[in-house]
DNA sequence: GATTCGTGGGT
DNA sequence: TACCCAAGAAT
């Protein structure tokens, strides 16, 4: 099944890899300088941020971070809800929340300090396969298998790997490990990573420069490009749905907590109507945290698009009075203070229509 | 195994 | 413009 005869078997060498590392490593925020012992808190924090986000989106937040909360122990004796304002803007809120989760686990744990071994990682809120991994292997040098989006292009063009992600994952996993070394495993995992980000890129991969050119089986039939191979992708769907801006003549605006699970779960939203492929936008204000109100619908919209769906947002405004009290749920806040609320980049939009 | 879960930059 | 993609995890 995986016998591919036009294929050459090649032996890859960790050393080549390694090699072109040591000389060409990128300079991290949260990585240490060679020779200096990582630190598990920045390691892990460091992960968690650059879950499924560009390293040039994480830097200053990891800067924000670490600047606030320089150990472990910081994080977990912190506000939550400070925790998520700092976060706001980086997405996929629900690590928030389990960054918090972790921190107060391990805060917990004896001495305090991170489990030092892959399967201890695995078990910490918001750790999967690969953060406990590349934890294990960064942090306290451990061999992992470590893989990452890089290291699965990386791999299935060394091997023109032809089952399709994510099916291929296990494959891809085995690959990975029998190429790990024991020693340097953490400088093994993000030299694959830096190689995948700097010159096995998704286009135009520069494989002149590439310490495994010679064995690459892809680079050897010039597929690399096709690599790796993918199911089709669903369609977006478009989904909309109405805000509502109530401001008090003071100066107040009306949010409210999201619920803590699902989409911008435990984050602050502008009040929102659910949002449907079918909404219906002439009954749009019945889902208006406040009957009574006389709402007018503002002119443009705010347009977001997320992972699976499109979304687009009528606004509708409204006057409330100073004495207007909150709904169950909301409260107001200052609108010279909505900027550092807990506000996902959606919602700033639907501030941005509304404030015109 | 398939879905759900953000955001910004690159092409 | 309309995709694609990024140091994935939880359910």
């Amino acid at each position: 099944m995986l016998h591919k005869p036009d294929v050459p078997v090649m032996r890859v060498a960790a050393d080549d890899l390694l090699v072109w590392y040591d000389r060409h490593r990128r300079r991290l925020p949260w990585r240490a300088a060679p020779g200096e012992t990582p630190d598990p808190y920045r390691v892990w924090l460091s992960e968690i941020m650059l879950q499924q986000t560009t390293v040039r989106a994480v830097g200053p937040y990891f800067e924000a971070f670490v600047a606030r909360w320089p150990t472990v122990a910081a994080l977990a004796a912190a506000d939550g809800e400070d925790i998520l304002k700092a976060w706001a803007g980086l997405g996929y809120y629900s690590r928030a929340r389990n960054l918090i989760a972790c921190a107060r686990a391990v805060a917990g744990r004896p001495g305090g300090r991170f489990p030092d071994t892959e399967e201890g990682l695995r078990a910490l809120p918001g750790v999967g396969a690969y953060t406990a991994a590349a934890i294990a292997a960064i942090a306290f040098g451990r061999r992992a298998a470590v893989v990452d989006g890089n290291i699965e292009r990386v791999i299935t063009r060394l091997h023109a790997l032809e089952t399709p992600l994510p099916a291929a994952k296990p494959e891809i996993r085995r690959l990975v490990d029998a190429i790990t070394p024991a020693d340097r495993p953490g400088d093994f995992a993000q030299a694959m990573m830096d190689l995948g980000a700097s010159l096995c890129t998704p286009k135009r991969p520069a494989c002149g420069l590439c310490p495994w050119m010679k064995p690459c089986a892809a680079r050897l039939a010039g597929t690399q490009e096709t690599f790796p191979r993918k199911m089709p992708k669903a369609v977006r769907p478009l989904r909309r749905g109405a805000a509502f801006w109530l401001v008090r003549p003071d100066g107040y605006v009306l949010v409210r907590k999201r619920p803590d699970k699902g989409l911008l779960g435990g984050m602050t939203e502008i009040p929102s109507s659910p949002w449907t492929e079918d909404f219906d936008m002439a009954r749009a204000t019945d889902h208006a945290p406040l009957r009574g109100m006389r709402w007018r619908r503002l002119p443009g919209e705010a347009r977001h698009g997320f992972t699976h769906f499109e979304l687009v947002v009528t606004v509708f405004a409204a006057d409330a009075l100073t004495t207007t009290k909150a709904p169950e749920g909301c409260r107001w806040v200052r609108l010279a203070e909505l900027d550092g609320e807990a506000l996902p980049t959606a919602m700033r939009k639907i501030a941005a229509v509304a404030r015109g």
